[in-house]
DNA sequence: CCTAGGCTTCAGGTTTCCTTCAGATTCAGG
DNA sequence: CCTGAATCTGAAGGAAACCTGAAGCCTAGG
């Protein structure tokens, strides 16, 4: 789960973001619009948390822009208490959600993980692939009714493989999906294979219809069927 | 066992608070109606205590609320000698009780414990896991028919986990659960360690089918099976 | 003022996970 | 069939999380 903060007070930013990696997220932060505009624009985020307050331009820019995108991420926007006019043209302008200043992280938590639920996995939060069934809110994956017990980057290389099921990820895609922005493109991600070894080994049984096969020069492909 | 008290009033408020904390609960307050709601919507309280003569809109519409998101709260509400009328409704819109002012602190006690009997454990006033008793009346823990005699941080730790069986409940919600909101995020939760290790080692024997597992990098997990 | 008990901090040791690496195996193209 | 590149595998090192006992601090009760 990818979550980009664009928020310009670095104290503030810094706080948040350790908190949402401590629980389990994968977090980056933009502390400007233009730099929030490049991420979007090269990588994928489940949702973005915005602060419409930004010094250079309205943040309410970014999310129209986001929207006639069609961007697949949920917004939840951040302001001051009292700008309810920014909170109406926010949810209007198609936000997800929105908070107030000053929040507590746990109620960040709490919308983040309803926005979780809502967007990516139709508002449940149980995804059943034949013999593999996922919790999203308890975090347990079951094989064969019985659990099987990820690591974090397991549990996270298994979502990612699920959302994207059929497709072809390559490696560079997969590290940068699960590692962020503080990995080396130059790197080799030799490490990428022993995950998917692990993981394999903990969620496929034998005559399963799920797989995960390897596209020789390409990259890795789940398949449920 | 958390309360919430919702009432305008900040001297009634604060000395209801320190009341119900000298008598052991994790007790916040809430000034007014949207405190309140946002309060509910990230913590889980056992127990709120309404006054529905708040400044800010009608308590009413907080309670009618709260059924509407079938939360286990009990509530129990507040509100001025003659006003039969709000009585009336207040019980009919799902209140479980109902207090006039002014009352005695102790008064509002036993209603708050007969509450807690109520609610949270089906009526009754134990909880039976296998071989640990749980007397959530005097407080006393048993195991294999001996008294365990818990502080007060542990008693808390243990009903909190007995009533997230089966979750994983990372540090984090740990500490606002049991320091409520004088906690400071950025700290380390180095202290709960130890009280995991003192509560282990006074409920847990050796062959029990109970058990406070640790799940690396998420948090622990009460299991009763 | 003194004491006891509970809460928190701290240092060290242990466990778990992530990453690296070397050798083996598989693959595509010639 | 040969060759180099990609992938797989098990083992091992290092980092981070977790556990533990002991020691300090703080508060309530005497």
């Amino acid at each position: 789960m990818k979550i980009l903060l664009v928020e310009d007070n670095t104290d503030l930013s810094e706080t948040v973001v350790n908190y949402l990696r401590q629980e389990g997220y994968i977090c980056e932060a933009a502390p400007d619009f233009e730099t929030a505009d490049e991420k979007i624009a090269i990588y994928q985020y489940d949702i973005i948390v915005l602060d419409i307050t930004l010094p250079d331009g309205s943040g309410l820019e970014l999310l129209k822009r986001l929207k006639q995108n069609r961007s697949e991420a949920g917004v939840l926007i951040v302001s001051a208490k009292n700008a309810l006019d920014d909170k109406l043209e926010g949810l209007h302008l198609g936000a997800d959600d929105y908070l107030t200043k000053p929040f507590h992280l746990a109620e960040l938590n709490a919308r983040v993980q309803s926005l979780m639920r809502r967007k990516r996995f139709n508002g449940s939060n149980e995804i059943i692939l034949h013999d593999i069934r996922v919790n999203t809110t308890t975090n347990q994956v079951f094989v064969k009714d019985e659990e099987a017990t990820l690591t974090r980057k397991e549990y996270e290389l298994l979502l990612y493989f699920i959302s994207n099921r059929n497709r072809i990820l390559n490696k560079e895609s997969i590290a940068e999906h699960l590692w962020g922005d503080n990995i080396d493109m130059a790197d080799s991600f030799d490490f990428i294979y022993t995950h998917i070894k692990n993981l394999r080994k903990k969620v496929l049984t034998k005559g399963s219809r799920n797989n995960i096969k390897s596209v020789y020069g390409m990259g890795y492909k789940f398949t449920s069927a």
